[in-house]
DNA sequence: TGATGACATGTCAAAACTAGAATGTGCACT
DNA sequence: AGTGCACATTCTAGTTTTGACATGTCATCA
């Protein structure tokens, strides 16, 4: 069992709100969560199973198409609280885009500059979807909706970050 | 073959420069490349037999203690390149800090603003820490100082960003 | 009534990653 | 001569993730 685990307890924070069944945890997580943590439809269904298997959720009802309905349990809640709290030494995150800046020496100077106004591009288009969906979100009194918002505003301050970075970037690069 | 695979491009990006042995390679990925790709002793092992399986890279001399000395092929050189240039599509990264944010309202006001606080001073602690490494590291005129320079200002960018935005979302919590 | 599309779950293989154990060699110093 | 440390690689076992595929049901509407 490893420290992460971190599906797991997307499901659980998404099922103390409401039951639901993998359907639909799939579209709740598009809606919000897929942002910070994407997951694919067979590994919802596969880790809803284990949670089952664990009792940490409960099948609540059943319906039409063979529907299963999970709802949260006692020791469920706990586990979620306990993971919320545990404080995690967090590594440093995987990066991509770093791992190419540090070979850029490779490419010629066309394709160095090219890369970072790329980067400043994609950074400018996320932050301006970033801000389309805060308008297009009616914000209400729920706690998703609070903790979502600051959610968001750490990705608006991220790009932001990263198309100022870029900027900056291609203008220490060699003549 | 997975469209990442960025471990063998940071493996094949610190041959360019010069040959190395995989206990090498896992030195110079400690100073450097860990803060954007941590990997494992084993998994650059691993992997390095996979390149040499693929003649991206070749045994280009052999030591003492069974030591094996890897140099880039030209075939390397040409996919590090395109690996460089390809332009990805980069999904969003998972973050397991945004997740927990996103279930705060589970836990009470005390240990709301506990993990904010927490937060904030963990960014503080990074950010002097990025500061300090960039005072240690003597800078030279190398490809991999310039850019390293350019993806450590990023870091620094980025824990100034986690740090005010974590101020910011303890205000953001209700009274 | 037939077609369509949303609903709904499940299985599988391959790749990647984690975390460590196991094994041994050569060098330098006392 | 002995000892400890840095050098150096390999293997194993389990977990996670990816990406696809397979299967079927219900409601609506033309």
């Amino acid at each position: 069992m490893l420290s992460t685990m971190s599906l797991r307890h997307a499901l659980l924070g998404l099922l103390i709100d409401r039951p639901a069944s993998g359907y639909d945890l799939m579209k709740r997580f598009e809606g919000s969560l897929a942002n910070v943590w994407p997951a694919s439809q067979s590994q919802v269904y596969t880790e809803l199973t284990k949670l089952a298997a664990d009792e940490l959720i409960t099948v609540s009802d059943t319906g039409p198409r063979g529907r299963k309905e999970y709802a949260i349990t006692d020791a469920g809640q706990i586990e979620l609280r306990q993971w919320l709290t545990e404080t995690k030494p967090t590594r440093p995150a995987r990066n991509p885009v770093l791992l190419r800046v540090f070979f850029l020496g490779v490419l010629d100077a066309e394709q160095r500059a090219d890369f970072l106004t790329d980067l400043a591009q994609h950074a400018a288009g996320d932050e301006a979807a970033l801000r389309e969906l805060r308008e297009s979100i009616d914000w209400d009194d729920t706690d998703l909706s609070r903790y979502g918002r600051i959610a968001l505003e750490w990705g608006l301050r991220f790009t932001a970050m990263r198309r100022e970075w870029a900027e900056w970037a291609a203008t220490q690069l060699p003549g």
